[in-house]
RNA sequence: GCGCGAUUGGCGGAAUUGGCAGACGCACUAGACUUAGGAUCUAGCGGGUGACCGUGGGGGUUCAAGUCCCUCAUCGCGCACCA
């Protein structure tokens, strides 16, 4: 150890050592308790950002704290690198999609290295790799044999600057993901997952991951979007044809003064009249031509088209004009809405528009509102009018009423709706994993022969970045023979959304090198769940909820142990500078590159855990890591100065000075604290400021007379709790120290609590609540003494005199507060 | 519009169960050492400088409120014609 602190010397070899040793490398372990810490893994763009340096920072953090304290850790990383970026490179420069990809895994290795990430480097998988693809094209066969996989022509969400479709979780404000194209709507054949047979199941199972954020939970609530409610079927008059509605206050049944369809609603083509056939027809193409972002836009204004055509309401019998208008969406429910305006803004809004009768049915006691001309729909509990039999029942009880009505009738049932669809999966993209399906004339689909897996992307092809799919200009993909009965037939062309791709990584991460099977089902056992997931907000609910429905939809296939794989989840937070996100086109970007050529893995890592807690945004301050960086120098000094003493000591020690004694309390203070804000609340700010404050005591310390073998043992616990932050400066220390063992296998200290007792400590007195005095008295102090002891202070004597002690209220080794009047 | 979250010194942030507001760090000020200091060390650092006021504003509960309740404001995030 050198008398100046060399960051890239210490880093380099430290690196080196971990690498050799494969420090990190775990195997199962039935003797240990386990422990599974996983970091989303990155798409492989080549360069580490600030983001990824928090998000692995963190998990680092858990990762060797977990492995001292003696748990047998799985901590993996891996590459999500399937992608659009790779074919968007092959247009442009004209390198293959899998070189450009493999280079930049190679690119971002070596800074994750650089970062001194104690990962198992063994497990690590790529997506685009044939051994892992092949065991996602196996997964989508279990699915597809299972029923979950499906073919169907659709109105699509399109990307036209992507040339792909989207799945809904994948168009934003009516716009790309990806690269922000309005996104509009195609029809064509795709594949689907049936993510909605599990709509019930991925909301309720929300109430048991109480590990949690609320809001994420939250959003994936809302994402899901259950309405419970009523079907109801009306005649459509003069023809032998009915119309169902999905609504969720069959207790305004009543007040339905007409209807609305989707424009793209196959009924609509039917009940049409001749004479309003050309405006339909016009109103429908008007409508098809609209991106959602337009569709949606024009909140209030409504428009829509009478199809000429009458329903007659089941209960009370009257009839009422059917329209189509674009507010009505045909995904949602039945794609049709019975009209009732008194009691629905959006229904209102329309029957204004079209002049048509607005039949207030429940009375909601508002004096404000005028019950023969409403302002606006009312929402509000009330009682029913104008409802026949139901009249003067609450309209809470009424929804159940009426439904049970309907059901009497045959005219309706409860029912439950959801706002989540199935998952579109089809990309028409090259970089990708191919569906491993096949088309055969006579036996329609059928999937590949598992003998035959993977389908491997062909590597003859052109990237134009115009027409079909890469994919399709290969001579030899498409080429196939039917696993079924032989003949000539095609395969299909589409590869799959890479949200598949990460939807079960963390389960290749148990058995990664498995070539006979996709995971050992009892290595998946020890190792899963994954008891700390942490990764950014932004996946709240696109890969948070797909990984959960592979989960359970493999669950059902017996080839996992749980239905949930996160046990506990910590979103971070983002990393902006002066206020805004770091981007490029603001030229506020630091790149971590920078950060460590400058100060080291061990400032940046110490600095981006210290400067906020995890969950939230964190403001870059070239300043603040400055000071992480005097701090690790400080640190540094103070055991190169102390190193003498140190190794010279002896192992056991009796506390004699009042120095002596509250170094000892501040050692074990902050070993208490780091141990609990690591194991426990996360709070790797607090963490590190206690270490600062035990630093900070030690120079106070070493100006006294020093008791060697004290100073010995804060100092090595000192390291020892700082490691986790910064690993390699620990581990340079600590070998200086004259530790044979190195510090990652070492065990996590423990601390004593009858050194946190003091002898004395300070209390406070307050007066009517307002802070009065101080004092130090006796800790362990029963509330009498401590009554008598302050009631005898000068002080407080001089401001009680002449007064009325109401009431005294004494918390021991706290404060005593005197109500005086 | 609906839902969630935030608001504490010049700045990032502490205060874990209602019990000393401002830990720790940054910035700043003064001093020491020094040929020099952008290194290091020491001291100070919410406002007023009297015993008072201070956690976005207003109100409440309590002996005691940054913390609990009501209300308003601002900012951020999510969803949004979902019947």
């Amino acid at each position: 150890m050198k008398e100046k602190y060399n960051f890239r010397e210490i880093e380099t070899k430290w690196q080196k050592i971990w690498e050799e040793e494969k420090a990190f490398k775990i195997s199962e372990d039935t003797d240990k308790e386990k422990y599974y810490v996983l970091e989303m893994f990155p798409y492989p763009s080549g360069k580490l950002h600030m983001g990824h340096v928090r998000n692995y920072s963190i998990g680092d953090v858990v990762a060797r704290f977990k492995t001292m304290k003696g748990f047998n850790v799985l901590h993996p990383m891996g590459y999500d690198s399937f992608g659009l970026p790779a074919e968007n490179a092959a247009i442009k420069h004209g390198v293959e999609p899998a070189k450009w990809t493999w280079d930049n895994i190679a690119e971002m290795t070596n800074q994750l290295k650089e970062m001194g990430l104690s990962y198992d480097w063994d497990r690590t998988v790529q997506t685009c790799n044939p051994n892992y693809y092949k065991w996602m094209q196996w997964i989508f066969i279990q699915f597809y044999n299972k029923g979950l996989a499906y073919k169907k022509e659709n109105p699509v969400n399109w990307c036209p600057s992507c040339k792909t479709v989207l799945a809904n979780e994948q168009v934003v404000d009516g716009a790309c993901e990806r690269c922000g194209s309005i996104v509009g709507k195609k029809n064509l054949s795709q594949w689907y997952f049936k993510i909605t047979d599990y709509a019930e199941r991925l909301l309720k199972n929300l109430d048991i991951l109480e590990g949690w954020p609320n809001k994420v939970k939250t959003m994936q609530k809302n994402w899901i979007g259950k309405s419970r409610g009523a079907e109801v079927t009306f005649d459509i008059k003069g023809m032998d044809k009915k119309i169902t509605v999905f609504t969720t206050r069959p207790d305004t049944l009543y007040g339905t003064t007409f209807m609305v369809i989707a424009p793209e609603h196959p009924l609509v083509e039917e009940i049409t009249t001749p004479e309003q056939k050309a405006e339909i027809e016009a109103y429908k193409e008007k409508v098809q031509r609209m991106t959602d972002i337009e569709r949606t836009s024009t909140t209030n204004e409504k428009t829509g088209v009478f199809t000429g055509s009458y329903v007659i309401n089941p209960v009370s019998g009257t009839e009422f004009p059917i329209y189509i208008s674009d507010y009505v969406l045909l995904d949602y429910g039945t794609g049709c809405v019975m009209g009732v305006p008194g009691h629905d803004q959006r229904d209102f809004d329309f029957a204004k528009k079209f002049d048509l009768p607005i039949i207030p049915v429940i009375d909601t006691h508002d004096p404000e509102i005028d019950l023969n001309n409403l302002p606006h729909a009312t929402a509000a509990e009330g009682t029913l009018i104008n409802s026949g039999e139901f009249n003067g029942m609450n309209n809470k009880e009424a929804i159940v009423k009426m439904t049970e009505k309907l059901e009497s009738m045959g005219r309706g049932k409860g029912t439950i709706n959801y706002k989540l669809r199935d998952w579109l999966i089809s990309r028409q993209r090259y970089w990708g994993t191919p569906i491993p399906m096949i088309y055969c004339e006579d036996c329609g689909w059928v999937p590949e022969k598992e003998e035959n897996l993977p389908v491997m992307l062909p590597t003859d092809v052109e990237f134009t970045g115009k027409g079909e799919s890469p994919l399709t200009t290969s001579k030899v993909f498409a080429q196939c023979t039917c696993p079924k009965c032989g003949k000539k037939a095609t395969r299909e062309m589409d590869t799959m959304d890479t949200f598949l791709d990460s939807s079960w990584y963390f389960l290749r991460y148990c058995d990664a090198l498995n070539e006979e099977k996709a995971w050992d089902f009892d290595k998946q056992k020890y190792w899963m769940n994954v008891d700390q997931y942490i990764g950014g907000v932004e996946h709240a609910i696109l890969h948070l909820m797909y990984a959960r429905f592979f989960q359970m939809a493999l669950y059902d296939l017996g080839l996992v142990s749980n239905e949930e794989p996160f046990e506990n989840l910590l979103t971070q937070g983002m990393v902006i500078k002066e206020g805004k996100k770091m981007s490029k086109s603001i030229g506020n970007v630091v790149s971590p590159e920078e950060i460590i050529g400058k100060f080291g893995a061990d400032t940046a890592r110490l600095f981006i855990l210290f400067a906020a807690p995890p969950e939230r945004e964190l403001d870059w301050s070239d300043k603040g890591v400055e000071g992480s960086y005097r701090f690790l120098n400080r640190v540094y000094r103070l055991v190169y100065d102390m190193s003498d003493v140190i190794k010279n000591a002896p192992d056991t020690y009796e506390i004699k000075s009042s120095e002596d004694k509250s170094l000892a309390y501040a050692m074990n203070y902050t070993v208490k604290k780091v141990t609990e804000d690591v194991g426990g609340r996360f709070n790797f700010n607090t963490a590190i400021s206690s270490i600062m404050e035990l630093v900070n005591e030690m120079y106070k310390y070493k100006d006294h007379e020093i008791n060697e073998g004290l100073m010995k043992d804060a100092v090595e616990k000192m390291i020892l709790v700082l490691s986790p932050f910064a690993p390699h400066i620990c581990e340079e220390m600590w070998q200086h120290l004259g530790h044979e063992t190195k510090l990652y296998k070492t065990s996590w200290p423990s601390y004593d609590e009858k050194a946190l007792i003091k002898d004395e400590i300070e209390v406070v007195v307050q007066i009517n609540g307002k802070l009065k005095e101080r004092m130090l008295v006796p800790s362990g102090l029963d509330k009498a003494a401590f009554e008598k002891l302050a009631m005898e202070n000068e002080k407080v004597k001089a401001l009680v005199e002449g007064k009325n002690v109401v009431k005294v209220i004494a918390v021991p080794g706290k404060l005593l507060n005197l109500v005086v009047k």
